[in-house]
DNA sequence: TACGTTTCTGAAAACCTTTTCGGTCGACCG
DNA sequence: CGGTCGACCGAAAAGGTTTTCAGAAACGTA
């Protein structure tokens, strides 16, 4: 029967076939394939041969069966047309080796019955391990303890602290955000940040405030300027924050949506970044930081790192043990040139 | 055996296990709990009960095993971090019902030996078919005819004719975005795109001087504006438009990236969008186009859609035969406030 | 009572691979 | 020459499910 345009081409090469034309059993032609040592190096290389003649590849749903294992791994996220999951999707794809391990998909969009939807199903497939990546840097709901395979939370921890959770560094990406500034010589440095609602805003606002401190300043303005994740916000505060504060020199923004804002009200206000006014974002979401006028310095979470990390814990925990509690991943500073030295 | 934290929890409870605790064999277990007609009623409640009580779950791959049928397809894509992939992949993903059917995602990374690697794997997991998705709109090497499973190729088209492949129709966006144009009432129009050599600029400007030429006009400026899918071009083409040709009335960008150019300096040469210059992006990619000044109205190339026409053709062909050829999806026009009806 | 029918149940094969264990064969030693 | 040993190979079980087919039970009919 010929194989016509995707139908299927009639019954799959199996390892029978393989050791029958090799001339040996199916059992020498496993342990030949897989390199084990009972067998002599002539045979085994007629099987190899008989293989790659009859492009054979094993059928892993079988292996699975017998091994216990399956190879695969569940990526359980929420927010799959948000710039979070795919990152870490791409950490975790690339740490474990792809030949070894393949992941599983699965988008809940928010819903928490669609996650125990696919929760059930992944279970259902052997899955070896979940790794499980929220929409926001906040505390989501444990899947639970009782799971027989290992997971790992990334990005949102789990609340409870039996889990093992990877989240990046909010606080230390503030204080290396204004720690740039200093360094560059700022002295009037001010925050326009998002949602007060979310722990990232919080803790990236007290990183930065803590480094002030250690410099001995003050946040320009007085306080941290809260609002929402948008450009409209960015710009709406920078144009109050001229206003009131008309001798800033720097400004931390809070996500590289709220920087480009600042950066358009700057611009029309005709103060000059970097050399009058310096501008660090955070993400460093390529499309908005990189096409900025000028080019937008921020901070990187990391989350491909993020991502391998929580692969590597996994597949560590996989038949062993694993952690527990809120492991950090520290960002890292992407220098443009919306930044530079004062002077 | 106690399941403490991901430790797996001794050994997964098996369809034996429901059979003998509601007393009856795993055959008529099995019959029971998919609905076959040849067990009784009250039999039948039974088995479910302990089913339910032991908390059960069918080894997906034993019974992939035996049916054939794996229950998972792979999504091929080489652009993961793109914009493409994503919400192709999420039409797939509702258009599969998630309990049916799950998907393997993996990124080639544009990386031909890597898109073989990933294949094979693909393949030695049984995969019930397969979704190619590319970074760009233009043709692409063939995966082959003589694969075990039905392929579908999505947004960038195979270079086999006997193939079946989908895309975004173009050619239509092109006319889309024009013919929206002079429905405001605009007649010196001009289109300002990217890269001549992709396809997808080809096409769309194609698409708008066919439209202009219906209603009798010439593109405004003479020629369609090729350059690069940037902010950059987007500023430095506008510029030399003004320049060229001031009385233009309307922009057709041939991206959303290139249209926020666009608007910058528009604002910035004092031209008020839309009451005196109307501005028409490409893809709909919201991050750009909603928190643009104004709100971008766009052309968006329903790529969800896409996918999920995509995940119903290839779930047609699992058994049977799949179509071939290229198949076209269109695009719809999403308007904000960056056009508007003249005067 | 004998027999045919209908309805339900269970044994067993099949799917494909890995792994254990016993067996064969030749070589080598005493 | 008998025995031991090592190297190599194959038969068979296992993994969890579906499906076929034969058998059992219950019931109605002649």
């Amino acid at each position: 029967m010929e194989s016509t345009n995707g139908t299927a081409t009639g019954r799959a090469v199996t390892l029978r076939d393989v050791a029958r034309l090799a001339g040996v059993s199916v059992a020498t032609a496993s342990k030949a394939l897989n390199g084990k040592q009972q067998v002599r190096a002539e045979t085994r290389a007629r099987v190899v041969q008989a293989a790659e003649q009859l492009s054979f590849s094993p059928n892993t749903l079988a292996q699975g069966l017998i091994t216990q294992r399956s190879g695969t791994v569940g990526l359980l996220t929420s927010d799959l047309e948000g710039r979070f999951s795919i990152p870490i999707l791409m950490g975790a794809e690339d740490a474990f080796g792809s030949d070894q391990t393949s992941v599983f998909l699965c988008d809940a969009r928010g819903d928490t019955i669609r996650e125990r939807h696919h929760l059930r199903a992944l279970l259902s497939r052997r899955v070896d391990g979940l790794i499980v990546v929220g929409a926001r840097p906040d505390t989501r709901p444990s899947l639970g303890r009782d799971l027989p395979v290992p997971v790992v939370y990334a990005y949102s921890p789990s609340d409870d602290p039996a889990d093992l959770s990877l989240v990046t560094d909010n606080v230390d990406g503030g204080r290396l955000a204004v720690d740039h500034l200093i360094r560059c010589g700022r002295r009037r440095i001010a925050h326009i940040t998002g949602d007060p609602g979310y722990s990232a805003a919080q803790d990236r606002a007290r990183g930065a405030q803590a480094r002030l401190a250690e410099a001995g300043l003050e946040l320009a303005g007085g306080e941290v300027w809260f609002g929402m994740w948008s450009e409209a916000w960015g710009r709406g505060a920078t144009r109050l924050l001229l206003d009131r504060c008309p001798d800033v020199d720097a400004i931390f923004a809070g996500s590289d949506e709220i920087a480009r804002g600042v950066l358009d009200v700057l611009h029309e206000a005709g103060r000059d970044v970097p050399s009058q006014v310096a501008v660090i974002g955070y993400d460093n979401w390529t499309i908005l930081a990189a096409n900025a006028r000028p080019p937008l310095t921020t901070v990187d979470m990391n989350l491909e790192e993020l991502g391998r990390i929580a692969a590597q814990r996994l597949f560590a925990a996989i038949g062993g043990t694993l952690g527990t509690g809120v492991e950090t991943v520290p960002g890292r500073l992407i220098t443009r040139e919306s930044t530079a030295p004062l002077g």
